[in-house]
DNA sequence: TACCATGATTGGCT
DNA sequence: AGCCAATCATGGTA
């Protein structure tokens, strides 16, 4: 075998072993391992040795336990583990099939991505994602930011709730694992005494743990994904997330639509203009017209008063002098109610 | 809690 | 692209 197999020892000294699983007999004749007595000789050679160890079945309890005791001190016993070591390596061992290196999971891959574009899983970033954002879209009404801040600000609170948690989570199952792992390296050592355990048995026990480990880590990334998710479609969703508009945005918007009222269809510009005036987007303009017109259309008599209302505050506004700069086209051409 | 109001979305049309 | 109509999903309220 290669170098790394040949140099391991697999015994502690013997003068420094001492038994896992203590006699079963009480009886101190056997407890007195006296390398002289002639029972231990065979154990100075090979066959002596291995006829010693197959026929130790045939004998009694207290026999197989002194036999048992004279092998572990036999000077032949490292070599001899040793060569048990390579026969497992080469049969039993193999039979499982353990896949050294398998390829990473894809759906870990793919959650772990996740969980570092939502900022869960890599390093904390300071909340400065929306004032570049809010600068590169100034005209997007700055008011918009203003409103949205304070669930912007439960949105981040809520996603940094979710990175705490999965992170204790995450050290909570590493830390288990460390120790689980220790403890069976630990284990496998001690027993390497009293069986031929190799050190890639080892290994292959300690990847096998990890495997199973990360398996309850993925399922840990899967929920703490699930809970982004969630979160995300709660508050980034505009459509769950609707807002009436402001008051005096109505207002406005109502005050325009009544003005023009035949041909409810406001330019670009002058959608422009009711977006910065309303605080609110020009596609949201668009919606409120679009929604307004169908609406008006459906139900001509209720939006009757509402209509009056604008008009004579129109009216108000004209007679308070405002009127000096008229409005273009209310006056001219409302034939149609 | 039921109901209506309202902003957003979707699909089809021009 | 802009619009209409239907629809969704939530907000507000009686």
């Amino acid at each position: 075998m290669d170098g790394q197999d040949s140099s391991y020892n697999p015994n502690l000294p013997p003068s420094h072993y001492t038994p896992m699983i203590p006699p079963l007999t009480t009886d101190v004749k056997y407890n007195l391992y006296d390398t002289n007595t002639s029972e231990n000789k065979p154990f100075n050679d090979v066959n002596g040795m291995l006829q010693q160890i197959m026929s130790i079945v045939d004998q009694s309890l207290d026999e197989a336990q002194s036999r048992k005791h004279a092998f572990n001190q036999s000077r032949l016993k490292p070599a001899f583990f040793q060569v048990l070591c390579e026969i497992k390596e080469k049969t039993a061992i193999n039979i499982r099939n353990f896949p050294e290196d398998e390829p990473p999971d894809a759906q870990l891959m793919r959650l772990d991505n996740m969980l570092l574009a939502e900022g869960i899983a890599g390093p904390e970033r300071l909340g400065g994602s929306s004032t570049s954002s809010s600068a590169a879209s100034a005209n997007a009404a700055a008011s918009i930011n203003d409103e949205s801040a304070l669930e912007h600000g439960d949105y981040r609170a809520k996603l940094s709730q979710i990175r705490q948690l999965y992170h204790s989570e995450l050290e909570k199952y590493e830390q288990a694992c460390n120790d689980f792992t220790s403890h069976v390296i630990n284990l496998l050592h001690e027993q390497s005494r009293a069986r031929p355990i190799s050190p890639r048995e080892i290994d292959r026990m300690v990847a096998i743990i990890r495997k199973k480990f990360s398996s309850i880590q993925l399922q840990l990334k899967q929920s703490t994904c699930e809970a982004v998710m969630i979160l995300r479609s709660r508050f980034l969703d505009a459509r769950r997330k609707r807002r009436n508009f402001s008051k005096t945005a109505t207002e406005v918007l109502n005050e325009y639509f009544y003005s023009h009222l035949s041909n409810p269809y406001p330019s670009e510009e002058a959608k422009e203009e009711l977006a910065r005036k309303c605080g609110i987007s020009v596609s949201q303009v668009s919606n409120w017209f679009g929604n307004k017109r169908i609406r008006y259309k459906k139900n001509i008599g209720k939006a009757q008063e509402e209509a009056n209302l604008y008009a004579s505050k129109l009216a108000n506004q004209a007679a308070q002098g405002v009127g000096s700069m008229r409005r273009d086209s209310d006056s001219s051409h409302h034939g149609e109610r």
